[in-house]
DNA sequence: CCATTGACCCTGA
DNA sequence: ATCAGGGCCAATG
């Protein structure tokens, strides 16, 4: 029998989880944070997703994270790239169309996990 | 242990 | 239409 401690949700790979279905987002369409998170369950936010990315660069494998944009589709975490181009440009490299921070005909682009992924 | 801070999003006035 | 506030989870002081 064991006493009553609380059986404290694993610490969750939530990090591992995000990171996993960046990986998935093909090259050349793009996601949001919010779309991660309502594919992952919606109760983490969008904010541990973005937290996730910024942890992305310590991961093991490699994590495409210029693909994730707000859900305006503005690249807010360009600042946190070795240069603050660096995110348009591999967006560019991949045929996005970036102008002033925000990548064109996102709509278009958008890539849902919850959709492709059911 | 409490407070603050984030690559965010939604709701209500 | 704009503006303010809360909530989510994790890391840091």
């Amino acid at each position: 029998m064991k006493p009553i401690t609380a059986p404290a949700p694993e610490p969750r790979n939530f990090f591992q989880d995000v990171h996993e279905v960046v990986r998935l987002v093909p090259a050349g369409r793009v996601t949001t944070y919010g779309a991660i998170a309502h594919y992952l369950g919606a109760r983490h936010g969008a904010r541990t997703v973005g937290y996730a990315m910024m942890a992305a660069h310590t991961a093991d494998q490699y994590v495409p994270a210029h693909r994730v944009l707000n859900r305006l589709g503005h690249l807010t975490g360009r600042l946190h790239y070795a240069t603050p181009f660096a995110m348009q440009e591999a967006l560019e490299a991949e045929g996005i169309r970036v102008v002033e921070d925000r990548v064109v005909a996102f709509s278009e682009l958008f890539w849902d996990p919850s959709v492709e992924l059911g």
